[in-house]
DNA sequence: ATATAACACGAACATACGTTCTGTGTCAAG
DNA sequence: CTTGACACAGAACGTATGTTCGTGTTATAT
């Protein structure tokens, strides 16, 4: 007969108590070498052999090949009431419905749209507006969107206000039927307008639809600048009275 | 003179996210070449770039020359009820910043705005839509608030497009200045205009700049049913091409 | 146009690192 | 006394890993 394993020794609960320590010390576990230095393991093959059998043991999990790649295996954390954990959950989701999108200028039609550039810190705009995501069309996710208030009366034609807010993404380019900013440098003007490319040139229908479509027919002087996914607008009292 | 650095750019962002969920996930921090990886930098030399600033900008801590030694500067650890309590009172603000306005239905010309009875529950509405506290007009509290779904282009002297949503509540009465849909029972029909008491008689005013207003000498005909507070347009792209 | 810091990259290199291999000692059980 | 499990050890090895070096590009102020 042969002798039978026994359950955890010292060395097991000394390399457990170093390993959860080092961590919260340090901020990362510690080398098959550096487990050995602590617990006066001299060789890293023994090292490995208990690392084996805490794994064996359910306690840890190892990456293999992986440098300093051990983690403690942690019992499931105090379960809290099932209210707080749904409450918790619904500040979650809405936490993600709220979007936070900067505001970074005004357009107005005797200027280029002033698009961010391209290493622009979406996360840390100076001014921002929040939307809700559930708002943005269906096919938009969100990502790299930034807000521009109109200035002036020039966008009526796409049925937009001064004062309004425009949430846009950028683009270079623009497929059939998409609303986009765009530069026409022949007229050195800002417009939106929905984009359609016909028959070597480009239509741009106006939003208004008691209002005719603009030609171009040098696709070459129409700069898309950006792609229009919403419209926001505060109405607020005017003090203006008519003639 | 040279160029400056700037503050911390989209690399930086990414890098400081994919520590702090990789060390979630793995239970051990990444190598310089899984770092690497993630964020999309071919050259363990420019990770290596990156890490220094972060460390300069007092957001991460490195062990020099230990693999994976890297680790986030967090705030001092706070004990659970005040962890618990910061956590909570941020939910607190998103859930308030977020705003559900229930969409009763559609407004459109030739009937009048379908307003809510006056023991609608607001709270527990059909269907509904989101929107930021922010977005609303300065003095405007949020209560009582219901959106309605435009059909049809008789709201465009408004700037208003068919399927555009227009957040309003409910007024019999209106100041000088403000937005409402009004049932005309002279005409049979409801409109969206800035509302005028002058004279003995009501003017209403388009959004539209270009349009000439309405003047209505029997203000009894005049049934103001709400006040519009926020127009929302999510810009899809449309299928018509022009004739 | 120029200068220069910031930004970016790949290669080379030395060392860190985990695994495998081989060997030895102890001890309980038959 | 023999056997086999357990414990331990050092060396060798291949790969992982972080740093250094040299080069190139870009943005921006002057």
């Amino acid at each position: 007969m042969v002798r039978t394993r026994r359950g955890l020794t010292e060395r097991h609960h000394n390399i457990l108590n170093y390993l959860d320590k080092r961590l919260s010390e340090r901020g990362y576990p510690p080398s098959i070498r550096e487990i050995g230095e602590a617990t006066g393991i001299s060789s890293t093959s023994v090292v490995t052999y208990y690392l084996k059998q805490l794994v064996e043991f359910g306690l840890i999990e190892r990456d293999p090949k992986f440098s300093r790649a051990v983690r403690l295996i942690k019992e499931p954390e105090l379960s809290v009431p099932q209210r707080v954990a749904e409450a918790v959950q619904n500040a979650v989701v809405v936490a993600d419905e709220l979007l936070s999108i900067p505001l970074i200028g005004r357009i107005f039609a005797s200027a280029p749209v002033p698009v961010p550039p391209s290493d622009f810190n979406y996360f840390d705009a100076e001014s921002s507006i929040n939307i809700a995501r559930s708002l943005l069309p269906s096919r938009e996710k969100g990502i790299e969107l930034f807000a521009l208030e109109v200035q002036g009366d020039s966008m009526i034609d796409a049925m937009v206000n001064d004062g309004d807010i425009v949430v846009m993404k950028k683009a270079e380019q623009a497929n059939n039927g998409e609303m986009v900013a765009v530069w026409l440098t022949g007229k050195d003007e800002t417009t939106l307008k929905y984009f359609f490319k016909e028959k070597g040139r480009v239509r741009l229908q106006p939003a208004n639809p008691t209002m005719k479509p603009i030609y171009v027919n040098d696709p070459q002087t129409v700069q898309v600048q950006g792609k229009v996914v919403m419209v926001i607008r505060k109405v607020d009292r005017i003090q203006s009275t008519a003639a």
